[in-house]
DNA sequence: GTGGCATCTTGTCAATGGCAAGATAAGATC
DNA sequence: GATCTTATCTTGCCATTGACAAGATGCCAC
């Protein structure tokens, strides 16, 4: 914790999950350095491995920071339709994060950290589909969660890739919500 | 072209593409390295920036093949559904090359060749929403060709991050059809 | 104030990507 | 058939990186 008084540097493990972050917007995790890193934080090169032993373990801890802002996203939505709107966005404006989320070789996907917060996530997302099929006997939850979680995944990797032709605008929360409307509608 | 005798390797273009498919199939194209590309090709490290250039170059010649193999795969679906399907089939059975495909920080996306390929992908797809929708007045091709290609491709990216629950099943085929059918029916 | 501990530094090593210069063989031209 | 040209591949090199080991530094409990 700590304010941000620091002495050995005050919290340099802070410090570098936000560089990391800065760094990856810039390019991308596989580009992602730890020295790169240790010379933004102004500290030496092997600081960073006392913190999260190597770059997987880093990017561990930014994952699972991810699935929980995540979550945060996904519980704050009203319905479905909203959810998907959200997750869009969160892919959008946590871009760092997200690509390290669904990347599992990067990091260890055994952490226990990691599992809890993709526990909350997938729980946000699960609950989000409960709720709006609960007046509909005939709805497969399961299944219903699946492909909004496919549709609301695909439409956000493929905005961040890039691939989508440029008719398709530049507002993503617009895009997403008029390409998710033809599913949940 | 050239069969297969060769002096100074034959087709050493092709043995790379070919290695650096293992190679990912085995870990990651964040993974791939130049140097152990040339180990299985046996030849040494620096033979493959010939053809090549650099890593980014054998990745665009990748991704490349791999819009031309989607393309292909496209092409042959009878209606839309069996086109979703036969996406997600591509991402399962072609991970390394699509897992490239829509990673643009690793190549380079202005390549002539590479447009190309992709558009043939991309024209494949739409073909497959109009041909759906033609009967129908009130569709909005291009709002249903993004929501399809989304929920496909998301499946196939979740799918492949191993991020879906194990209750999903083993087979990527039958899944993808159940939750397609979500969207499309 | 002393010992213990977390934190950070310095030094080192193997591996990698990329470049430069050279060797080798295939094909073209005469 | 000899020579020139060019594509292909090799050797050697350098800066950068991740990881490890050993040591220095400052905080805290007792």
């Amino acid at each position: 914790m700590t304010g941000t008084r620091g002495y050995h540097h005050g919290d340099l493990r802070r410090a570098l999950l936000a560089a990391a972050v800065e760094a990856i917007d810039e390019a991308s995790p596989t580009a992602l350095s730890l020295r790169d890193l240790a010379r933004r934080a102004g500290v030496s090169h092997a600081a960073p491995a006392h913190h999260f032993g190597d770059k997987a373990g880093l990017l561990t801890a930014l994952a699972a920071e991810g699935f929980n802002l995540l979550a945060e996203a996904l519980e704050t939505a009203d319905d479905l339709l909203a959810a998907g709107v959200a997750y869009v966005d969160f892919a959008v404006r946590h871009r760092a994060h997200f690509e390290v989320m669904f990347r599992p070789e990067l990091y260890r996907a055994d952490d226990a950290e990691l599992i809890a917060a993709r526990g909350r996530s997938g729980a946000a997302l699960r609950s989000g589909v409960a709720r709006l099929s609960s007046d509909d006997a005939s709805a497969d939850t399961d299944r219903d969660a699946l492909a909004a979680w496919s549709i609301a995944h695909g439409f956000a990797t493929l905005w961040l890739a890039g691939a989508l032709p440029d008719r398709v605008g530049t507002d993503p929360h617009d895009a997403a919500r008029t390409v998710l409307r033809r599913l949940f509608d």
